[in-house]
DNA sequence: TTGTAAGCGTTATCAG
DNA sequence: CTGATAACGCTTACAA
């Protein structure tokens, strides 16, 4: 079936197709009559606009773009999730696009989504490995140099590049750490994300402000650097476990490194709130899977993604947009017991 | 700044835009020497070309639309990533889009997509509640109508309507009821998916004749209708527990759901293995925090997603495709325990 | 090998 | 309220 377009419509309904647009974009300017017989021939005829023609002439698309790390997340599948229902509330269509952690799959991702002129992007930066200069990717130079709104989410870039909406984890650190050292613990490791991303730096960050709040030395000998995936998580559960003096207690950076982690430990008969404490940053569903239940350091993700969605919207708007920090939650549980003396 | 057109380009390198465009888009019919200046000038501007006004000419634009159900659900996160990664190989962009088990949804972000002309689309078909006859959405109809390639993924649709890629469990589920009924499991529920899914279905199905084949008659009383979601899960889970004469097994149709129920079963004190033997549809990551092991069935999402992107590709050339059918695998687990007597 | 010019399907402008 | 007509940014005959 050949494409219908917009002169076939307005030839089926007798007018012009300037007239069939006005009536098929909802144009006030039209009369009953022609409305009437436009929406009758565009229906009869199952036409549906090219939006490719449309946008090359109106610059707007309806779009927006959401690039987060990693699909198989939950994280940032919650993340997505809610980015979605927001932008869908807001009559606009989200197509999401998955870095895999990798700075090339965003580009690629982004460069598709620029030259589809999208009208704002929602970006969880991926970091440089690198780790130099304050250098930031390709296509995320090409992408705030232009004029696209551009929201950062979750994650930051050095200079401060685009507005952004993200988590602070201070508070819920503090009172993670809190109850550990009420619970006799003062060797606590720390399994944490690849330095190259804001998160990473932040949520160790804390951690080692945490423990000097409670008179307790940071020991970087007692920080594992993981990816944030599963795999190193298992890593990091086993490098805990080779270590002399073994810490009573650790904080765990992501939820895919604590089942990591978590499964390791299981099968070396570690008692998870007995023989070790552990915390876990991202509460996620699947945590109720394990007995005892987790200690966790949560982030509202719905309010990231509203929040996101909407500073976009303002940005898009052309209006300027400032920085939003939403606060992390510390929740207990059973996860956390008496260390072992 | 403005956006940077071929035109700049051209300008900026002394040729012509149809030079220009030549140069960019690969035409060997192209002298050394514009070639250099062509490049350096359009890195220089940072030209990124307009994928709309491309495709408006040049009718593909090397990117295909993935419609999952449920960006929260593993299986599909899975899904996602793995047909993401099959498709970047041939040098194609993703968009997923998420329906959010939402016909509506659905329709809108394949209306979307139609609209931005993708090459090709893989789609995860939502059933329509209304049950009646073998209905299809109405963006799904107009997807097929039109000569769009496009691929079903996971789930079937009535009419065997397109080519599809997906499981099929029968032996998997078999070699289940059998280890169950090896354990003297002679009463054993079923935590289903939603009905007008046809994964819902054939899961369903196997079960019944898995049942069959043990001698054991299928009990619909014993059927609990979930959503495929996890508070759905947790009513399947309460539904059991309320049960006369309880059964003292189950098969839980997705992960989501087994987490849901899992969670309850643990609050109200339920020995997994000992008290209830469970085995799960969905082997997904994070049933690692699941002591003791859980048994599962489940598919291999790399291979689906492979497939999907390869039979996709097929349709794309514009050979025709068949169907693929991938066979499910079960995994035993301490999860099921003999039939307490 | 290159340039000119004609569209692709739509919307914006400007007269009527 | 409507109809010509000119773009939007790009590719592709067709000539040169």
């Amino acid at each position: 079936m050949q494409p219908v377009t917009i002169r076939d419509v307005a030839r089926a309904a007798g007018v012009s197709s300037a007239t069939a647009s006005r009536v098929l974009s909802g144009n006030p300017a039209t009369s009953a009559a022609s409305r009437e017989r436009v929406t009758a021939a565009a229906a009869e005829l199952g036409f549906s606009p090219n939006a490719q023609a449309r946008s090359l002439r109106s610059t707007r698309t309806d779009s927006i773009a959401l690039l987060i790390s990693d699909v198989r997340n939950p994280y940032f599948a919650d993340l997505a999730h809610a980015v979605e229902q927001a932008a869908r509330a807001r009559g606009l269509v989200t197509f999401i696009g998955n870095a895999n952690e990798d700075p090339a799959q965003q580009d690629e991702f982004l460069d598709a989504m620029m030259s589809r002129r999208v009208d704002g992007v929602l970006l969880v930066p991926q970091g440089l490995a690198g780790g130099g200069g304050a250098q930031v990717s390709p296509a995320v130079e090409r992408l705030l140099s232009r004029d696209i709104p551009t929201v950062l989410v979750d994650r930051t870039l050095p200079a401060a590049a685009a507005p952004h909406v993200t988590a602070e984890s201070a508070a819920a650190v503090h009172d993670a750490v809190a109850s550990l050292a009420a619970n006799g613990h003062r060797r606590i490791a720390f399994i944490g994300g690849p330095e190259h991303t804001s998160t990473a730096a932040e949520r160790y960050g804390c951690f080692r402000a945490a423990l000097a709040d409670h008179g307790l030395d940071a020991d970087e000998a007692l920080h594992f650097h993981g990816d944030f995936r599963t795999a190193s998580g298992a890593e990091g559960a086993r490098w805990l476990l080779g270590l002399d003096d073994r810490p009573t207690a650790v904080v765990v950076a992501d939820s895919p490194m604590a089942i990591g982690a978590l499964a390791v430990w299981r099968e070396a008969g570690v008692r998870i709130g007995v023989d070790l404490s552990v915390i876990t940053f991202d509460d996620i569903e699947a945590f109720a899977l394990h007995d005892p239940p987790l200690a966790t350091i949560s982030h509202d993700l719905t309010a990231m993604g509203r929040g996101a969605v909407d500073a976009l919207a303002t940005l898009m708007a052309g209006d300027p947009t400032g920085h939003t920090v939403l606060t992390s939650t510390f929740t207990g549980g059973a996860s956390i017991g008496p260390a072992r003396t």
